[in-house]
DNA sequence: CTGCTAATGATAATGCATTATCATTAAAGA
DNA sequence: TCTTTAATGATAATGCATTATCATTAGCAG
């Protein structure tokens, strides 16, 4: 379960994460990485994906009814923003957070996630080059 | 697939996600109605799901990594809150809002979901017995 | 009350992301 | 370089929520 050997396909994996600066699909991963080592199989990806969060090194964004996303982790309290029309995902430093005083009495928040949906500035420039 | 007749199976689904106050898995809507009309199947539960959907009487509610939830449907924005010990999702009536001005330039939020996740008071309750 | 047919109940089928299998390949220590 | 065995690639199997199927039941218009 462990990884105990830095194989190419391990690396490129780890490379394409750190690069996207942004949380991708296994798929994502996979396409990406075929780049690097073109033999890359989907396989290959889930397991150095499991092997990569067992150590710590990335973990999982789930945004409502979509398939998980993996991003190198980063100990920075943020959260994530999604292009509705390339639907990629972004992470965004941003929290207004103090929830727990719009809680009824006897409710305890200790957790919560924000996710904004809209336009990313890629998308938004490609609708101004179109008109 | 919209619905035609008004059968028990239909009247006591409604009722029950009326009566809930607060979103249901389809599983939490068999339990549920199954009291009421004891031979309820599993397929109807979700064929009168849909059905109510397409007549905008319900909308589902997806927590990040669950199954849809489904409650009726009331025009105020509002958000969610998932209790960590029993599941159950309520709602809840805050929003901080203004997130536009948090994003970099270029992007546009046109919406946006918060969750928040704890304790809730029934939860609480219990545990101050317990001890 | 009757007839028509939408809706139901039971369960098989589907879709699809993820995991398991297994023969083959290639890290990496000696 | 040789050996050991973890990791890979290809693909079959799995898990599970949801949907389709079809014989039967029951709204409801006339």
């Amino acid at each position: 379960m462990t990884i105990e050997r830095k194989t190419r396909q391990y690396e490129a994996i780890r490379t394409v994460l750190t690069e996207a600066k942004r949380p991708l699909l296994a798929q994502e991963v996979l396409s990406l990485a075929s780049a690097i080592v073109p033999t890359m199989s989907l396989a290959t990806v889930y397991r150095n994906l499991k092997g990569l969060q067992a150590n710590n090194i990335i973990t999982s964004v789930i945004l409502p009814g979509q398939n998980p996303r993996y991003e190198i982790k980063n100990h920075i309290h943020h959260h994530h923003f999604q292009c509705r029309y390339c639907e990629q995902v972004f992470e965004v430093n941003l929290c207004p957070g103090g929830f727990e005083k719009f809680m009824p009495e006897g409710f305890t928040v200790e957790d919560h996630e924000l996710i904004l949906y809209g336009e990313c500035k890629e998308c938004s420039a490609q609708k101004s080059k179109e008109s």
